[in-house]
DNA sequence: ATGAAAGCGCTAACAA
DNA sequence: TTGTTAGCGCTTTCAT
């Protein structure tokens, strides 16, 4: 810029006036203007970004951060969850004209974390695993902040969220279910130690089953673990339900991979409901039923309360609750 | 840092070298580093990313262009090309310890674009679409850049680009539909007008043909047009082929979409082979066989190239040229 | 209409 | 071992 002003003949003060300052009056003589012009094209002049993001304490970038202790969300395997998520927070970002960052040291205490003063105008934290410790962390975060798929109960409403209406949704798959005449109805949960929305599911559901007047208990959980491994075991020892709704689509992905080794057949002797209804659901066989969140408006909606928080705004309420859908697909049938 | 330093009874200098000179000999009193320690702790001290980036000129930060004229790129829907691809480069960014910005203003001559000075360490640039004034404002670039999926030789060998084999790709798929018998045999093509990828799959396909001693020609080559009515034009006026050869995932799908109005029955009338085979080919019916690309290792090849580059170390060759395999699925069997 | 000066927070070179 | 100084490039305030 100090070469642009020598060329031109002026301080860089009216180089910056010229260049950036169109809006709001010049108030540079248009010959000045035009020489100012002539002479950052002549140099091939770039503003630089970090200098200007550095005086102006702004950015103009938003950070994603999925929490620490689980893996780096996939684009492109298994329930693309991550990647119609994705898809709505860039589309928001975009709009408003944010950058958006992927930051490999995406949150504690280091200091070259996302957290760290200066680096980003707002965070979204995205995680189906909200530990205790990620919690804690997010409680000093320093800069505003919005929540996907954790309540903002879970931060004492430090932080506005964007959540889907897990106990609608729910409602959805037994209502699904019981139309097609099932009442033995298991709900199966990847790990119950977490907070998290499985809980919130598990315990729709059973508001539910109460409301429809059928029973369920503790004996209709089946917790499949991390790894799995509890969709076998509940296979091997003889199933006694005719329908299962998962606390989300890798879950119920478990039991359609596993049915074949164990001759159960799904939908026949089967009927698996998911939870996401992500494009993954078309890849398995059969195709599996699932409840849907519209993770493209969450994520557009999690960037604008975003933006919201960044301008100074206080969005409420604290909770956007997004209702869910059903998308019935081929893993699920009458009763046998 | 002024606030730990006065709480420390140091100078700010002393901080910085307490806090982030861990590494190369503190050379600083064991006494003083750990009032300093406490004294950040205290405040709840954050390094300032921003400061450290202007000061450092390096901000760690990679961006991934998509290029003008054609829309962002979806993580989540049609061909899963850009999810695959980007799971390879945010592996290859985070390994390397760099953050990856998907920018709004992707490619121009806007002050706040992404080749504006100290903005990004370097830049990755994608696009199926590699139009002249793409390629006009790539020459310009000031900061390290490596294209995927657009050969060196576009922009003079100016930076490193990383394809895959397209003439071997297409290899594998023409032998594959010759050994079951097939001898007419189309190419089907999205916009010949493209200077691109699919041009060079096109010249490989009339190699082969002509390397197994079939004819091909124009005759044989399938312009579908960007909104894919060439697929219902080519069948309206009935096939002249027993299988296709399609450039993309997404041309191939078209034929398999539009084949039941005309009462085409794929596989058993027209065999189908894509390029690409992400996920997206297994939620077809009948689901596609392709050719692979390892998108996720050409991701990763590409950081690699490109931090090579913001490093000062100059890689070659020009062209990192990866070799495709072929994903046998439903859409191919014998010659009818 | 234009320019001079100051400072955003940090770190490297140099001095003590 | 510690401190002083200077400056990264830009924009704003204040003065002319």
């Amino acid at each position: 810029m100090r070469d642009v002003a020598a060329r031109a003949g002026v301080s860089p003060t009216v180089v910056s006036r010229v260049l950036y300052n169109k809006a709001q009056g010049v108030r540079v003589g248009a010959a000045t203007a035009e020489r100012v012009q002539q002479a950052a094209k002549e140099l091939g002049y770039r503003r630089n970004m970090t200098a200007r993001s550095f005086r102006q304490q702004e950015t103009m970038m938003i950070g994603v951060l999925h929490g620490i202790g689980s893996g780096r969300p996939r684009f492109n395997s298994g329930p693309r969850y991550f990647a119609a998520l994705m898809d709505g927070i860039v589309d928001g970002a975009f709009k408003h004209g944010y950058t958006l960052s992927l930051c490999p040291k995406l949150l504690g205490t280091t200091p070259e974390d996302a957290m760290s003063d200066g680096r980003f105008d707002g965070l979204i934290w995205y995680s189906t695993f909200p530990s205790g410790e990620n919690l804690r962390l997010l409680e000093s975060c320093p800069v505003p902040l919005v929540l996907i798929h954790t309540p903002a109960s879970a931060v004492n409403n430090q932080y506005p969220a964007v959540i889907c209406d897990n106990f609608q949704g729910i409602g959805l798959a037994v209502d699904h279910l019981v139309s097609l005449g099932h009442t033995d109805i298991a709900f199966a949960i990847e790990n119950e130690d977490f907070f998290d929305e499985a809980k919130m599911r598990l315990e729709a559901f059973f508001a539910h089953m109460e409301r429809l007047g059928l029973r369920a208990g503790r004996a209709d959980v089946i917790d499949v673990a991390l790894d799995r491994s509890g969709v076998q075991n509940y296979f091997a020892a003889g199933p006694k339900h005719t329908a299962v709704i998962a606390c989300n689509d890798g879950v119920a992905a478990a039991f359609i991979k596993h049915a074949p080794e164990f001759g159960i057949s799904i939908p026949n002797d089967l009927s698996v409901v998911g939870f996401d209804s992500t494009d993954y659901c078309w890849e398995l066989r059969p195709a599996l039923t699932s409840v849907s969140q519209p993770l493209d408006v969450m994520g557009q909606s999690a960037v604008n309360l975003l933006v919201q928080s960044i301008r100074g705004e206080t969005p409420d309420p604290p909770d956007l609750t997004i209702p869910c859908g059903l998308d019935i697909r081929g893993s699920t049938t009458f009763k046998p």
